[in-house]
DNA sequence: ATATCTTATCGTAAAGATACGATAAAGAGA
DNA sequence: TCTCTTTATCGTATCTTTACGATAAGATAT
């Protein structure tokens, strides 16, 4: 966010951004979806750089788009050889599923309205 | 989104990023708070620019801001008088709630984990 | 008509986001 | 060791976002 005042917002208000910022692009949204395929919660095998293949994009883009989905927590990172695999953190999605509900739930029962 | 190769990307991952994309500011979350409290469904006297009051922002900054929800359709305008009201959309809100829950929801039952 | 109030828009500056090629780093295999 | 593969990072170009002051546009009131 360019030149934003983010210490002047909620603390909630911030994280819930973070996160909807996170899922602000198509490419992001369709490795989440990747992923959700390929690696399941008890294990198996996270997948690394075929989410390359998958999208239409150079592999230094995707690296980044990945970046930015750790550094909020949706997917982990790990090494594997030479390759890196990745997988989603389910935990982190339950959590975020939580907040945008209960923000979009406060706001429509914050109203008092009769319909 | 810069330089951005939408075209390239499932239509509903490009619907869900252009959602996330209007959420991802915390004073686009604020504003959307505020007019929950302040504007029932039933109708009720919507908001105006009272909202430049409540955010720490200019007042031209907040203007652009609710030009980017109502351009996503989270909020309608209606012209009164010399100012200009401004209310939740609650069926896009509804909207936007499915759309997330489904999108998270197909990710978690998307793997085939014991856990 | 004129002055006043309210809000959208314009112009602009600074920072972030997106994309890619090129390169570096690190492990695997010959 | 040397090479190949894989991926993260660097450098760079371009577009978008955010922010604000200034101005325009529209309604109200005097």
């Amino acid at each position: 966010m360019p030149i934003t005042k983010t210490e002047e917002f909620r603390k909630a208000d911030v994280k819930l951004a973070e996160l909807a910022q996170a899922l602000a692009h198509p490419a992001r949204i369709a490795i989440l979806r990747t992923l959700a395929g390929w690696c399941s919660p008890t294990g198996g095998q996270c997948v690394c750089g075929d989410i390359v293949e998958v999208l239409p994009l150079a592999q230094a883009t995707v690296s980044q788009h990945l970046k930015k989905l750790k550094e909020v927590g949706l997917i982990d990172g790990t090494i594997d050889g030479p390759r890196s695999c990745y997988c989603i953190n389910w935990e982190t999605l339950a959590k975020a599923e939580t907040m945008f509900g209960n923000f979009i739930g406060n706001l429509q029962s914050n109203n008092n309205g009769t319909t």
